[in-house]
DNA sequence: GCATGATCATGC
DNA sequence: GCATGATCATGC
């Protein structure tokens, strides 16, 4: 076997596969049983691929399928899909996986001397084309790149980075490894990973069982790795991260930008900010935030690459939020395809996903009785909590029961004007309080096709619908969060 | 007051 | 043109 002294003389022969597949560089006389393999190892292959590589580019023998170390010279290997986007652009196929978290062990653990920063320290980025139903020996190698991540990272991604690996300890330590949540994190996640969902953990601190997870890259931030360091574009947002004194994370920032302007109207603001901002501005609001950003723009760096969505809510002047929260549309023939959660892919429902991985900036106002000012009441950083997961599975499933029974139309109504009203099965805002499906169109009239034309109706498409966070739920969540009265 | 179906409006 | 943020209308 080759020795491989230096991290650059890895990924000077990690080169051998630049926009090459593994078929083109392997003994033609080894393909064969290697393709019996492939097949003998079904839905481990992805585990395969990393061997053949370490094998048939780096020399390196195999040792049957193991879950042994990836890892030559210090340099961890990573080889990951990239999927081809509609406008011909590249983007990561999914969040980018390192080792398992061993809840036992990473409670006596820092971030400086963490098994995580150890074994990950410098990687090497190989980027292949995924196709699907393609071999794993067809796989085109795109991009390859060798990470440093102290060091090629900016100092505030580290910092969020280190933040997020220890708000995961932390959580682990409080005996909540089965609550721990991909969205709890900005860049750095605890992603689920096991072979099927009745594969469970022992957690120190708490006799609950929890789900095996490991550390994770989210998908979004490896699309903005892939952006500005392999392709070395220039990002066309905003950051919200100019003229910072110190180095400190995402919320941290946003918290101090509003601080200045908690409990004060839009007038206020506008004044203090020297704003001439009109109330009739289009998106009157979000501009207002916009400014207390500082960002000329929507689209926020930060926020991007860590999956956050940036939602004004505004209260009613008693309190109350009126307004739940969509998420997209769903095409009614893939919702009746998914599985809450494919053990044989990794994958996840839409909607499980999105629970899962988003977090919300939430930038709360309050309406004045009598006037048309608006109070800036707080900002907030959330995420579902999956202690309340199982109720929104509830609502998946009987989403998808109905849709593939063809259950669509309960009734048909008139309206007082003799307007015809539909009636649908869809599990309502009173359901059980934390997600409901409701439509969400143009209007009636913009339709998705059914899998299964409606029993009642007979009518092979409907109006689009979504599933919705619901208003009280997001509500008692404002309520609920201290960190700001 | 609230649930529910519907639609308008904005930005990409 | 479309997705989705924002809001309305109706009826109990």
């Amino acid at each position: 076997m080759t020795t491989y002294i230096t991290k650059e003389e890895v990924l000077e022969q990690s080169r051998i596969i630049l926009n090459k597949s593994l078929y083109e560089i392997m003994p033609s006389d080894q393909i064969e049983e290697i393709e019996r393999k492939i097949y003998e190892y079904k839905n481990q292959r992805k585990g395969y691929l990393g061997e053949l590589i370490e094998w048939y580019v780096f020399g390196k023998k195999p040792d049957g399928l193991s879950q042994a170390d990836f890892n030559i010279a210090g340099v961890e290997l990573k080889a990951t899909p990239l999927k081809k986007h509609k406008n011909n652009i590249y983007a990561s196929k999914e969040r980018l996986v390192f080792s398992m978290i061993n809840y036992e062990e990473i409670v006596k653990e820092t971030w400086e001397k963490s098994s995580f920063l150890k074994k990950n320290k410098v990687i090497l980025l190989m980027f292949y084309l995924w196709i699907q139903s393609q071999s794993i020996l067809d796989y085109e190698f795109k991009y390859i790149h060798l990470l440093d991540l102290l060091n090629d990272l900016s100092d505030e991604d580290v910092f969020q980075i280190q933040k997020d690996w220890e708000y995961i300890v932390e959580k682990i330590k409080r005996g909540e490894a089965h609550l721990l949540s991909e969205g709890d994190t900005y860049y750095l996640g605890a992603c689920t990973k096991a072979a099927n969902s009745r594969v469970v953990r022992d957690q120190p601190m708490n006799r609950t069982l929890a789900k095996p997870r490991a550390f994770s890259f989210k998908q979004q931030y490896i699309n903005y790795l892939i952006q500005t360091k392999l392709l070395k574009r220039k990002t066309s947002t905003d950051s919200i991260f100019k003229k910072q004194r110190r180095i400190e994370t995402i919320e941290s920032v946003v918290k101090e930008k509003f601080a200045l302007f908690i409990n004060k109207t839009d007038e206020e603001i506008l004044k203090k900010l020297n704003s001439n901002l009109g109330k009739k501005s289009k998106s009157y609001k979000r501009l207002i935030v916009n400014q207390i950003l500082g960002v000329k723009s929507n689209n926020i760096e930060e926020l991007e690459k860590a999956n956050i969505t940036l939602k004004v809510v505004t209260l009613e002047y008693n309190g109350r939020l009126k307004e739940s929260i969509s998420f997209p549309f769903f095409k009614y023939k893939d919702l009746v395809n998914e599985l809450w959660y494919d053990e044989e892919n990794e994958n996840m429902a839409e909607l499980h996903l999105q629970l899962e991985t988003k977090k919300f900036m939430f930038v709360v106002f309050q309406k004045v009785k009598g006037s048309d000012d608006i109070i800036l009441r707080k900002t907030m950083f959330w995420n579902f909590p999956m202690k309340d997961i199982s109720k929104a599975r509830d609502v998946w499933e009987k989403t998808v029961d109905f849709v593939s029974s063809g259950k669509i139309v309960k009734e048909i109504v008139l309206d007082k004007k003799g307007k015809e009203k539909r009636i649908t099965y869809f599990p309502g805002m009173s359901f059980n309080g934390v997600v409901h499906v409701r439509p969400h169109g143009s209007n009636s009239r913009d339709v998705n096709i059914l899998p299964v034309a409606d029993l009642l109706t007979g009518q092979k498409s409907y109006t689009k619908q979504c599933f919705w966070l619901n208003a009280g739920y997001i509500q008692q969540a404002i309520e609920n969060d201290k960190d700001q009265a």
